[in-house]
DNA sequence: GGCGCTT
DNA sequence: AAGCGCCAACGCCCG
DNA sequence: CGGGCG
């Protein structure tokens, strides 16, 4: 296994001079990341180890190599605090001996990585640089779904159990060689974010305890019109997994009927992904617009199996949602390690392979033998863009039946043609409402406020789970 | 996780 | 040198 | 103000 031992970790090896705040390397052009062949091994070397420390830190603490075991059993420092709705152990705080850490070369670069041997996944004992060393092995499939794509950076600063840190910006002070994109948000307003185009950059993140990657749907050559529509099935509460799947077939159907071809892959959490790479020809609106197109044509064809209603007292089945497509909306990144108690990894999956997939065996620490065997699925997807004038049709089609746009989320201002974005059971104007004795009788929705007829098609999401579900209770 | 200011 | 405070998304709609 | 939703 790859260890936690620390022992292989820290290597000694030949200080280097200089720090890492340089901005001497020159920032690699976009496309043309190279990286070093990098045998798989059990010593750490291959991770291109420089320069470590490793101490024993506070006085009440062993060896940092045992900070895994002692985590684990320091029962005084768990606490049970409310998580949904169940109680859910939760970590005060790691005991991890500080000031150790170790200097990677890669892409020729210095990253530093602090504390490589703090626990980030408690159960399996997977530390930092396990990730880290993750990252490394699977570099070339993980970059394909990130390289040149504005990236958020949600970061677990101590490990899967405490609730992350999302952070947009990049800090004030990074290396010179660090790529950025700046992205615009629906308000106008603007953040400098990480665009990671090598390993280097990937292993910076990891660094500050980026677990999952979760880009922009577009390029930072051209960030108006994304090159990605994603396809977000999420199974409601109690449905089960295998109907998740026979979604994602039914998706795949529609999407090739519509001239497109659709990319599967595991969410990491309950879900399923299936990315579409298309022309960067339309705008965030369309892209959102022809993704609630899809939505609603799948439920219309399995009404038992998916729904696209966004309020969640009307979901029933597999949600499909939409509004991931709409802009300053990310989605964790194919290859992307996810906050799950067994360290599950967002895996790229061949059609044929998703009616019988099992996400429980796609993790950290099986995926990079999965791609050296099988190879990545996804490998090829820059080479089939697709066109959305498909999905542009059948939305035109639902428009023209009276359907309108469906709800948007929290936070986004309200868009022309929006219906009420209120939960349902609360709309005063709800049509088979009936007011207590005394209230005014609303009657129906405002005269003239609707283009569109029926409320039929709203889609909803229920969240792809970030972090750490229920689901994974122990 | 990192920085900058204070002990 | 160690300790401490502070910071690290999006920010609207509806009742 | 609380609740909607990722």
């Amino acid at each position: 296994m790859f260890g936690h031992d620390g022992e292989a970790v820290h290597v000694s090896a030949p200080a280097v001079p200089g720090g890492d705040q340089r901005s001497d390397d020159a920032a690699a052009a976009p496309g043309d990341e190279k990286r070093a062949g990098i045998p798989i091994d059990e010593s750490g070397e291959h991770l291109g180890i420089v320069r470590s420390r490793a101490v024993g830190a506070s006085r009440d603490l062993p060896q940092v190599q045992d900070g895994a075991e002692l985590l684990l059993s320091r029962r005084s420092d768990v606490e049970l605090s409310r998580r949904g709705q169940l109680l859910v152990p939760r970590l005060r705080s790691q005991r991890v001996a500080k000031g150790n850490f170790t200097m990677l070369e890669l892409d020729g670069h210095e990253v530093r990585l602090s504390n490589p041997d703090k626990v980030y996944f408690p159960k399996p004992g997977w530390t930092k640089l396990d990730i880290a060393r993750y990252y490394v092995d699977v570099t070339e499939a993980a970059l394909v779904h990130v390289r040149e794509r504005p990236t958020v950076m949600k970061r677990f600063v101590n490990g899967i159990m405490e609730d992350p840190i999302w952070q947009k910006r990049v800090p004030q002070k990074v290396p010179g060689w660090l790529q950025t994109g700046t992205v615009a948000f629906p308000s106008g307003r603007t953040a400098e974010e990480l665009v990671a185009n090598d390993a280097a950059h990937l292993v910076w993140a990891v660094n500050l305890g980026v677990i999952d990657f979760n880009p922009w749907p577009a390029r930072r050559g051209d960030l108006d019109h994304p090159d990605e529509l994603r396809v977000d099935l999420d199974p409601t509460p109690g449905i089960k997994w295998d109907a998740v799947r026979r979604t994602a077939m039914v998706v795949r159907d529609v999407l090739t009927e519509h001239g497109l071809r659709g990319y599967p892959k595991t969410s990491g959490s309950k879900g399923i992904h299936v990315n579409v790479r298309v022309e960067p020809s339309w705008d965030f609106l369309e892209v959102r617009r022809a993704a609630l197109a899809l939505a609603r044509e799948v439920e219309r064809r399995v009404p038992k199996l998916a729904t696209a209603e966004w309020w969640k007292e009307k979901r029933h089945g597999v949600f499909v949602d939409y509004n991931q497509n709409a802009r300053d909306r990310t989605v964790a990144s194919c290859y992307s390690v996810r906050p799950t108690p067994d360290a599950r990894v967002s895996c790229a999956l061949d059609w044929d392979e998703v009616p019988d997939v099992e996400p429980e065996d796609l993790r950290l620490d099986t995926v990079r033998d999965r791609l050296a065997t099988v190879g990545d699925p996804a490998a090829d997807i820059d080479e089939h863009a697709g066109s959305l004038e498909g999905l542009l049709d059948l939305a035109r089609r639902d428009e023209e039946e009276g359907l309108g746009d469906a709800p948007w989320p929290p936070h986004f201002p309200k868009q022309k043609g929006e219906p009420k974005r209120v939960q349902p059971s609360r709309d005063r104007d709800r049509p088979t409402h009936r007011g207590r004795a005394g209230d005014p009788q609303p009657g129906g929705p405002p005269p003239g406020t609707r283009t569109g007829g029926l409320q039929r098609g709203f889609g909803s999401k229920p969240r792809t789970g970030q972090g750490y579900e229920d689901e994974f209770e122990d």
